[in-house]
RNA sequence: GGUAGGUUGGCAGAGUGGUCGAAUGCGCCACCUUGGAAAGGUGGUUAGCGAGUAAUCGUUACAAGGGUUCGAAUCCCUUACCUACCUCCA
């Protein structure tokens, strides 16, 4: 959430900022909602602070006539805040629910573009050998590793069954991501997979994306879409020192998308599911170090695919491309030799204050509160990686584990026989 | 699912109708003391909103929402959560 404040002092630079990412903001509604409210709220106050004086004298009045005469004047006011109050509610629900709905701020050094063709390329490592033309699906298939059908009759279409080898593969993964963060201090979290709506309205996915989550009926409860969800909430409505900062964690979680709106999108293989797994690098971070972390949660991210030796590229997201809630980004994205393209398979974010507005997670340093400055990063989409490892390592007859996995697996090689 | 009890400031924990934004202790901060530190002493230390350059002032908040009352942390109702025991269960 945007800072109200900000908003009207200076209006200018804020929707100027917003347009680059395509949104338009009506500041003339928020001028007057604000303005309308400030009246409300000093009218109230005054005559909360009237009767806070009536209530008072109430105790050095002794003659029934006098006290019959502050109960009426009493009455009175009570009915008048009465009304004040319920129109205050409405309006601050009305502005609320408003700046609710509008996006983060880009950072002044985010490129500026339309869409993700404007995206700039930061750094590509590891040519691409592009031997391998044959889909990780079909791969996989060919030796009973993995059933599409199988995760349809148990559940539905954008659900898969992994088997024997693979399964392991994929668990060693997860294991070899989660090894590597911790030694880099993170820690090492295990969180609530359904999570209630004030903790997704905290970090951004409610209310505008509600359509992209899994609700659980009668209930106020959702799947996770991201362990970003539960760790960032850890820490709502809290205060911190600032000898807590920053904090670094890391979870392995399931994840659950509903895809809506991408029905056509990537229908052949794993790399889009309903349901995956995936490592995630959160860190709260004082708002001076926020841009430092996000380079540093970025090179973590980094760090499993340059160990797996996979192909990839760094892509800074431009203006226009950015996520909702934040304020600069970086995309992994890793080779698909099948394919011929980059795919997304990281994306670390800056939120900046946005997420800790909406949280009310603060820090305080010497006698100054402020907002913490919130990140996370994908270390990795465990499903996307073993997707890629499996094609970028497939040599025509096996596919061959790279050596940071071996102390996790009893084999070496997936031999296609 | 059943029964009982609970929810107060960073923590612990008083407070059963006005003088309570809230005793006390711990923690934390500042100052005094010291060569420096510890101990000791003194003072300070909840948050949101509004006004003000500021000091500060006003207002709101004792789980949430509603009610009684001129006045509620305190009385009543509803909901959520927590704890214990019982039941069940990986």
């Amino acid at each position: 959430m945007l800072d109200l404040k900000n908003i009207l002092n200076n209006p200018q630079d804020v929707s100027n900022a917003l347009l680059t990412r395509g949104y338009e903001l009506d500041l003339s509604f928020i001028e007057d909602k604000a303005q309308e409210r400030k009246k409300i709220i000093q009218k109230k106050e005054q005559l909360a602070g009237d009767k806070n004086i009536i209530s008072d004298s109430f105790r050095t009045v002794s003659s029934d006539e006098e006290k019959e005469k502050l109960m009426s004047q009493s009455k009175k006011i009570d009915d008048e805040v009465q009304l004040l109050k319920s129109s205050l509610e409405k309006l601050e629900d009305v502005l609320n629910d408003h700046l609710l709905h509008i996006p983060n701020l880009p950072h002044s050094s985010c490129p500026i573009g339309d869409s993700d063709k404007d995206n700039s390329l930061i750094e590509k490592v590891n040519e691409p050998k592009g031997v391998n033309t044959k889909e990780h699906a079909d791969i996989l298939e060919s030796i009973q590793m993995i059933s599409f059908g199988e995760g349809v009759k148990i559940t539905q279409s954008r659900f898969v069954v992994l088997k024997d080898k693979v399964a392991s593969l994929h668990r060693a993964l997860i294991n070899f991501m989660l090894s590597s963060h911790i030694k880099k201090k993170y820690i090492e979290h295990n969180v609530p997979y359904i999570c209630n709506s004030a903790s997704l309205t905290g970090t951004g996915q409610l209310p505008k994306f509600e359509e992209d989550l899994f609700k659980i009926s009668n209930s106020n409860l959702y799947l996770i879409p991201t362990a970003e969800v539960p760790l960032t909430n850890i820490y709502r409505d809290m205060i911190l020192s600032i000898k807590d900062l920053p904090v670094m964690m890391t979870a392995h979680t399931p994840c659950f998308r509903s895809e809506a709106g991408s029905y056509g999108l990537d229908t052949k293989g794993i790399i889009r599911q309903h349901q995956f797994e995936k490592v995630e690098l959160v860190q709260i971070v004082h708002p001076d170090h926020s841009q430092q972390a996000l380079e540093d949660i970025t090179l973590q991210a980094r760090s499993i695919l340059d160990e797996l030796e996979l192909p990839y590229q760094i892509v800074e997201l431009c203006t226009g491309d950015l996520g909702f809630s934040s304020q600069k980004t970086y995309d992994l994205e890793v080779w698909f030799p099948s394919q011929d393209k980059y795919r997304e398979i990281s994306s670390c974010s800056n939120f900046g204050d946005f997420q800790s507005r909406r949280l009310n997670i603060k820090f305080k340093e010497d006698k100054e509160k402020n907002f913490v400055h919130t990140l996370n990063g994908s270390g990795l989409a465990v499903g996307r990686t073993l997707a890629a490892l499996i094609e970028n390592c497939f040599d025509g007859k096996q596919i061959i584990i790279p050596s940071v996995l071996h102390k996790y697996l009893d084999f070496k090689t997936i031999e296609l026989s």
